[in-house]
DNA sequence: TAAGTCACG
DNA sequence: ACGTACGTGACTTAC
């Protein structure tokens, strides 16, 4: 039989390790309590993967017991001088003891002993006793006793990547045995634990002492054959001192324990009392992990999943559902405008069917149910739904409860698209996340095992279920129900309707495109080789940097973290000193519009109807903006004409038809006026002036008849976008290249024309660090967990965000208002005006020619009535035959 | 997979 | 003294 195995832990080492190493993240990990709890988890990780790795029959953690020790007695400035422990780090200690009894590990102390102490002494036991022993520590030291059955690991980076030193290891790397590596401690000292060793001799030198003449005892007896030097003089008078320090790092290997090796069987962790304790600490991640046993990947505590699988002969079985019934479609791919539909399964009081037949939708029994909109679907990301059935020729109606949106009002940071991790976000276990079950990356398939399938979808199906009453009465608390009642679920219908509508892109204007930017890239590219002497890749910016900066000399404006950098702000600067600059700005803006723009959309335009159909993700920003992928609408070029263009290939999808796009003037700034209930800004804006000029007027104190010059109204823009990011005068000077000092007056400047925005800004960010979130107009919250944060740079973040987010955010709230009115006000015009894009302040539709003069009334009217704010929205309208055109 | 860059509001 | 504007997504290169 295979020798026993013992692990000692060095408690103290690794609970030092786990803090330092989680440090910089110290203010993401508190509990609900504000405990702090990086040092417990990090604890916890070196545990779970130590035991992973090695199976021990008995496993003890050794903990210091006190500041004085027998050590501090024969030496009173050992270990002095050290740092005050933090109080984020000492708190902690009671719950990792509690971590370590609930994972089934003894532990130990012992009066004026310190850990190593212990685990040298058991070690030595077990090693007598014929165990095989692993000694886990943070220190070097403990190295000295590693022998043929006792290994060292001692932690490298992190808390569980570690060097294990054996006596051969320690051979070839130190060229030293164990109990060599105490006399070389002796000889070098040691600063952390304060004793000095001898003068001016360090690692290396120590080693190559130790290593000639073998051990402390063996250099003594020859010092006098020692060649005269310095260093022989400090040795010979401070032998004294090396005896001492060879006695503070020899760890006893006879300390008075009071157990022994029979004490500490591991028998394995106990369930109930580490659920308890993660629960206490928040460890979520690990709690979801507890509950899967990790070699059949089924949840442990879950009871067997009963299940139909639905053919066409139980359908009649469906009837029994009345007014409400969960329904989720697994789809496979994320694009679910071309996902195939890998099953569904359907819930109703307790009943689950389940199949992987697409086909069996379209049943009569199945269709009718998800088109009857008294029956209330609760699911999973309804809108996902709506586009797939949709292209089964379903259309459904009826959304109740999507456990997608709501996990997102309740907290925007679980934005998430896995229905397990959000479960397990709200402490529902009983379900794992598609990773765990399918697999990532590559290796993502569904299971061979129809049966582990349809399980995990009905244990998805009972999650939904079973926290619909919860996260509904969270809502409530949070004054969060109209927001996805009468906003977020009627939204995501519409959002449906807007991406199944799509919009028409003519990939010959493309191609076109395509062609003519293809020849002047290679011009432009042939005259950059030749301005730089050599060929190389203009996109890397690792090879650009190397021809500017060393082979052209020009100098280093900015370096970024892995070189140089050469951001348009660089190269801006580099202009005129040398003609390669020019050419590489306008290589990079045509390159971009190629591989972006033109090869991009064009990969993404279906082949079936000519048109792009983005996605809109709904459950992602922190601000309760909308965001676009496959591909994003959202960032379609419009600042540089050469980009612009691309806009001409943005059609209406039938002839005699118009593009037509309306957008809000500036309503951040009109939000501003609004929740500041600043008199002299609402006054601007009630009064219709041009707000950035008639900021300029009042920032820069000019006299009725003085005129603003466009330099003075670019500077008050830039402050008026600054005041709506939360402003620095650091980040003003050089978004408007002026001095810091004079940012800093122009911010002072405009605090004082208008005091109500600055009494804002001071209030909101004490709400935040009050409350912990900040909301927008229609309650949508973001929670700011690192707003009370000791960390400088971060806790800024945290305040600039707790000012901006409630602006953005309500502008966002605005015009989703204004999508679901202006979608029920086309269907009751009866037009066939079709809304297909939304970029954050704009609307952008397709209409045939005569409705266009209705258009133009009737949006502008649903936009700015959309809400109704201590300030006018002002809407503006353009019509073209592309969107290029918009006049 | 991360970093740099650049497109948009 | 700290290290900076807010919110996004896609493409490319380099590791």
């Amino acid at each position: 039989m295979a020798e026993k195995q013992l692990l000692l832990i060095d408690g103290n080492s690794i609970v030092f390790r786990a803090f330092y190493a989680m440090h910089t993240q110290i203010d993401r990990f508190t509990n609900q309590d504000g405990l702090h709890t990086a040092a417990i988890y990090g604890f916890k990780l070196m545990l779970d993967h130590v035991l992973d790795n090695f199976k021990p029959d008995a496993a003890l953690v050794a903990f210091d017991a006190g500041k004085t020790t027998f050590r501090t007695a024969k030496y009173h400035d050992y270990k002095a001088g050290r740092a005050k422990t933090p109080e984020e780090l000492t708190e902690q200690f009671p719950y990792v003891r509690q971590l370590v009894e609930a994972s089934g590990l003894h532990s130990y102390e012992l009066p004026d002993y310190e850990a190593d102490d212990i685990i040298g002494t058991l070690a030595k036991q077990a090693d007598q006793a014929g165990f095989r022993t692993l000694i886990v520590s943070g220190d070097r030291d403990l190295t000295q006793l590693a022998t043929d059955h006792t290994t060292v690991a001692v932690t490298k980076k992190g808390v569980t990547q570690t060097e294990h030193f054996t006596p051969e290891y320690m051979k070839e790397k130190l060229g030293v045995t164990p109990t060599q590596f105490i006399d070389v401690k002796a000889l070098m000292g040691d600063s952390s634990d304060n004793y000095p060793g001898v003068t001016k001799i360090g690692e290396k030198t120590a080693l190559n002492l130790i290593r000639e003449y073998g051990s402390l005892d063996g250099l003594y007896e020859n010092i006098d054959q020692m060649k005269k030097s310095k260093r022989k003089e400090n040795l010979i008078n401070e032998e004294a001192i090396a005896r001492q320090c060879q006695d503070l790092a020899r760890i006893r290997r006879d300390a008075p324990v009071k157990i022994g090796l029979a004490d500490l069987a591991y028998e394995g962790p106990q369930q109930e009392k580490l659920i308890d304790l993660f629960e206490k600490l928040n460890f979520k991640s690990f709690l979801a992990k507890m509950q899967v046993a990790p070699d059949t990947h089924q949840p442990v505590v879950s009871e067997q999943v009963q299940f139909t699988e639905l053919t066409t002969d139980n359908l009649a079985e469906l009837k029994q559902i009345k007014d409400q019934m969960v329904f989720l479609l697994e789809l496979p791919d994320p694009n679910y405008h071309v996902s195939a539909v890998a099953g569904f399964v359907i819930g109703s009081q307790g009943h689950w069917w389940v199949s992987q037949d697409p086909e069996l939708l379209s049943a009569p029994e199945i269709k009718e149910l998800l088109e009857n909109p008294k029956i209330k679907k609760d699911t999973f990301n309804a809108k996902a739904h709506y586009v797939a059935l949709h292209r089964q020729g379903i259309e459904l109606h009826g959304n109740g409860f999507d456990f997608l949106l709501v996990s997102y009002l309740l907290n925007t940071n679980d934005n998430s698209n896995d229905l397990g991790q959000l479960a397990h976000e709200h402490n529902y276990y009983q379900v794992q996340s598609d990773e765990e079950v399918y697999g990532k990356g590559k290796s993502r398939h569904l299971p061979d095992d129809r049966s582990v399938f349809f399980t995990h979808l009905v244990q998805k199906g009972m999650a939904i279920e079973q926290l619909k009453h919860p996260l509904t009465d969270q809502l409530h608390e949070n004054e969060q129900w109209p927001l996805y009642t009468d906003i977020e679920r009627p939204l995501s219908h519409v959002l449906a309707k807007m991406e199944i509508a799509g919009v028409h892109v003519d990939a010959t204007t493309l191609k076109e495109m395509g062609s003519k930017l293809k020849e002047r890239l290679a011009e432009l590219e042939q005259a950059i080789y030749n301005e730089a002497g050599e060929e190389f890749n203009i996109n890397s910016t690792k090879q650009l940097g190397t021809i500017l900066f060393e082979k052209m000399k020009l100098p280093v404006i900015k370096k970024t973290k892995t070189g140089y950098s050469t951001s348009v702000e660089v190269l801006e600067k580099l202009q005129g000193r040398a003609p390669i600059i020019d050419n590489i700005l306008v290589y990079r803006q045509i390159s971009k519009i190629q591989s972006t723009y033109i090869t991009g959309l064009l990969k993404v335009i279906h082949s079936s109807d000519q048109k792009i159909h983005t996605r809109y993700l709904q459950t992602l920003t922190q601000t309760g903006r909308l965001s676009s992928v496959d591909p994003n609408l959202q960032n379609i070029p419009v600042r540089l004409e050469e980009g612009r263009k691309i806009r001409r290939a943005f059609k209406p999808s039938q002839p005699g038809w118009k593009i037509f796009s309306s957008d809000y003037s500036q309503v951040e700034l009109r939000v501003l006026a609004h929740v500041t209930g600043d008199r002299n800004l609402q006054q601007d804006f009630i009064d219709g002036k041009d707000i950035h000029e008639s900021t300029a007027r009042r920032i820069f104190h000019l006299l009725p008849g003085e005129k603003v010059t466009p330099n003075m109204r670019r500077q008050a823009k830039a402050v008026n976008f600054g005041i709506v990011y939360g402003i620095s005068d650091y980040g003003l000077s050089q978004n408007i290249h002026v001095t810091r000092k004079q940012a800093h007056e122009f911010i002072q400047s405009y605090f004082k024309e208008f005091p109500g925005v600055q009494e804002y800004i001071e209030n909101i960010v004490k709400l935040a660090k009050k409350q912990g979130y900040v909301e927008t107009l229609t309650h949508r919250r973001r929670y700011l967990p690192e707003i009370n944060s000791k960390n400088f740079s971060r806790r800024s973040f945290a305040e600039r965000t707790a000012m901006n987010t409630p602006i953005q955010g309500s502008a966002a709230d605005i015009i989703k208002i204004a999508m679901i009115n202006m979608n029920e006000q086309l269907q009751k015009a009866g037009l066939k005006a079709k809304m297909l894009l939304q970029i954050h302040d704009e609307l952008i539709f397709e209409a045939p020619e005569e409705e266009i003069d209705q258009l133009r009334e009737l949006v502008p009217k649903v936009m700015d009535s959309a809400v109704k704010l201590d300030v006018p929205l002002k809407v503006e309208s353009k019509v073209g035959d592309t969107w290029y055109d918009l006049k």
